[in-house]
DNA sequence: CTGGATTATGAGAGCGCTCTCAAAATCTTG
DNA sequence: CAAGATTTTGAGAGCGCTCTCATAATCCAG
C-alpha cells in the first residue's frame, strides 16, 4: 500500500496541493464544495499526512516529552505514576499529540537524553514529572526555549517563572495529621520522605497542625523512608523502636508497609497504631484495614498539566501558570475513627 | 540559542554539508583529520541534527510506538506494565530509539491512533503489549507493511508470521501447580484470567499439572478474575465457599487478594489454604505471608522485545522470531513449603 | 613521474509538507 | 454591467536533512 502525498490527492480531487492543505488544516476561505470534495478523497483514500514533512515545514512536531528524571529503579514502582502516565497520554490523545517517554536510569541517559531533547526539534513540550529537589535538570532545560511545565512544586523559589501543577500537598497533610489529633492522639509520628517537594510540603502540613494544637514537634518522631512499601516497611520497624500510637505516612504505599511492619510485631491497626495515608491510591480503599488517607486528584493533575502545557505551546510568552488542586480526607477504618 | 544546521557546520568546520552528515553517520571515507575537526565542532557548538528533517530525508524517525490495545482502566494498575515500559524505554534510550506511547482507553481512540500510527510515518515499528484474544489491532495493523513484535503470544495460530517475546507461561503454570501437589494436597484451584493467551497458557499449564498426576479437573475449582488485587479479592470470595485447600493464582495481584480474602473469611495461609503466585513483582518477597510464585523476566522481556524489533526494522523482510523465556519456580512460605 | 585505480569531497536533487504572494474567480455596488 | 473589493485558488520557495553522482584529491605500480 504505497503512501499517497497531498499533491497526489490533489490531482484525484482535482485540486492543488495548496487547496488539500488547507482542507486538512482547517483554513478558512475554501469553497464548501470543494472542501467536501477533498475531504471525500481523503476519507476514501485514507490518506494521513506525513508527520515528517508537516515537522519540517511547520517546525513542530506535536509530540511532547514526558520526562522522569534520575528514576530510581523503585520510584517508577508507585503506582502513582501509572496514574499520571495513563492521564497525560489521554489528554495527549484528546489533543492530536503523542506522548514520547524519556526515563532517565543513569546520568548518561540523562546527558544523551537532554541533548537530544532541547536541541532535535523532536519535542514540542516536555511534561517533568518525579523531579527531585537535588536534580538540576530542570535549571538545565530553562535554558532552552522549549516550553515546559512540571508536575509538583519547583524545589528552589528562584523558579517561580516555572509552571507547574500540583496538589496541595501542605493542607492534605494538615488534614491528616489533625484527624489523628482530633481522634484523641497526642503523639503523631510522620513517615516522611525525602528529595521531594512533595515531601517537604507535607511534612509542612504535618508540622503546622502539630503546632497549631499546641503538640511539640520532636524530630525523633519522624522516620525518613522512599515510597515503597518495602521502605514504608523498614522505616515503620525503626518508629516502633519508639512505641507510637499514631502515624501519618507521606504516601500510600508507606501506609501498607507501615501496616505490615505493626501486624508483623503483633499489634494491631488502628487498635495500636493507628494510620493514615496519603494519596488514595485504589488499593487504599481495599487494605486491610481500608486505609483513611488524603485523596489527591491524580488524573485531573495529569489531564491539567498536559492541556497548561498545550496552551504554553501555543502561545509561548505566557505567565507562569501555577495550579494547586484540592485534596480531600478520606476517613476508614485504619486510623480508627470507624470500625 | 538559535538551531545551527548541517550547512552551518559545515561553514564553520570549512567543509561541505555532505561532509558533516558523513561524520554524522559514522559513514566510512573521511580523512581522519577531517572527521577530527567536524567532530569538534559538532560537539562545541553542541549541535544535534534536525529529526524532523532527518526523518523526512531518510524516511524513519527512530521512534517506536508502544502500544497498549484496548486497556481497561485497571489492567494498567498492574506493577506489570510499568515494569515492561521501563524496560522497553531503557532499550529504545540504548539504541538511539524515542518510545511513544499509545493507550486505547476507547473505541475512537483506537481508531484515531491506528490510523496516525500506520499511515503517518511517524513510527518506525511497534511493540505491542497487553492485547486481549478478542483484540483485532494486531490483524489490523497486519495489513500495514509497520514492522511490530508483540509481548505475549499472539491469540490465533494464524498469527504464526508475528515476532514475538513470551515466558513459557505454561511450564511456569505446571511448575506451581505441581508444587502444591507435591506438598499433598489433592484438590488445586485455580484463580484464572480471561481475554489474554498469558491465561489461556498458565491454564494449560495447570491442567497438565493435575492431569500428570492423575488427579480430575474441575471446573468449579476455577474461578475466573481480573488481574487486579481487588479481582482476586472477589473471585477468593466465590471460591471460599468450596472449600479450597490450595490455590493457584494467575498473577501475584490475585494473590494477594485473594489471601487478604481468606483472611477475611479467619483462615490462615498457609495453614489453612496455601497459595500460590504468579510473576515473582517485587511486593511478592515482602507479602504477609511471602508468596511463592513463578519468576518471570519482566525485564529482559521487554528488553528482547525491543531489540527483536530494531532487527526485524532494519531488515524487514526476516522470517517471524518466537521467544519463549524460561521461568522459575520461587518457594516462599504462602505454599507452606517452607515457615 | 605518469596514468589508472582508489579514496575523499562537494554539488544537486528531492523527501512532502507549509506558507507567502500573486493570479483568477466571484461578489459588490453605483 | 463596469470597476473595484473580496474571496478562492495555485505556483513557488524553502524547511534541513540524505543520498546519488560527478569531480577532485590522493595513492600506487610500472
Amino acid at each position: 500500500m504505497k503512501r499517497l502525498t497531498l499533491e497526489e490527492i490533489g490531482q484525484i480531487a482535482g485540486v492543488s496541493r495548496s487547496t488539500v492543505s488547507r482542507v486538512i488544516n482547517d483554513h478558512p476561505n475554501i469553497r464548501p464544495a470543494v472542501r467536501q470534495r477533498v475531504a471525500d478523497v481523503i476519507r476514501q483514500t485514507g490518506y494521513q499526512p506525513n508527520s515528517a514533512a508537516r515537522s519540517l515545514a511547520s517546525s513542530q512536531s506535536r509530540i511532547f516529552g514526558l520526562v522522569m528524571p534520575s528514576i530510581l529503579q523503585s520510584a517508577f514502582a508507585d503506582p502513582y505514576y501509572p496514574l499520571v502516565i495513563q492521564a497525560i497520554s489521554h489528554a495527549c490523545n484528546q489533543n492530536d499529540y503523542t506522548p514520547a517517554l524519556f526515563l532517565f536510569q543513569s546520568q548518561e541517559e540523562e546527558a544523551k537524553l537532554s541533548q537530544r531533547i532541547v536541541a532535535s526539534g523532536l519535542i514540542d513540550g516536555l511534561v517533568i514529572t518525579a523531579d527531585t529537589i537535588e536534580s538540576d535538570f530542570v535549571s538545565k532545560i530553562q535554558r532552552y526555549d522549549i516550553p515546559f511545565v512540571q508536575i509538583g512544586r519547583p524545589p528552589r523559589a528562584s523558579m517561580a517563572d516555572i509552571s507547574y501543577v500540583d496538589v496541595d500537598n501542605e493542607a492534605g497533610a494538615y488534614l491528616a495529621a489533625s484527624h489523628l489529633i482530633q481522634l484523641g492522639y497526642r503523639r503523631i509520628d510522620q513517615l516522611a520522605t525525602a528529595h521531594n517537594t512533595a515531601g517537604e510540603d507535607r511534612d509542612a502540613g504535618y508540622r503546622h497542625a502539630l503546632a497549631d494544637r499546641g503538640l511539640p514537634i520532636d524530630e525523633s518522631l519522624i522516620e525518613v523512608s522512599d515510597f515503597s512499601e518495602t521502605g514504608g516497611y523498614e522505616a515503620m520497624r525503626a518508629l516502633l523502636e519508639r512505641r507510637p500510637e499514631a502515624v501519618f505516612a507521606q504516601s500510600d504505599s508507606i501506609a501498607l508497609g507501615a501496616i505490615r511492619a505493626i501486624r508483623d510485631r503483633g499489634l494491631s491497626v488502628p487498635d495500636d497504631i493507628a494510620v493514615v495515608g496519603f494519596d488514595d491510591m485504589p488499593m487504599a480503599a481495599s487494605a486491610d484495614p481500608p486505609l483513611t488517607t488524603v485523596r489527591q486528584p491524580i488524573h485531573r493533575t495529569g489531564l491539567l498539566a498536559t492541556e497548561t502545557l498545550i496552551d504554553i505551546a501555543r502561545t509561548s510568552p505566557l505567565p507562569a501558570r501555577h495550579i494547586v488542586l484540592p485534596v480531600e480526607l478520606v476517613i476508614r477504618a485504619s486510623s480508627g475513627a470507624v470500625s
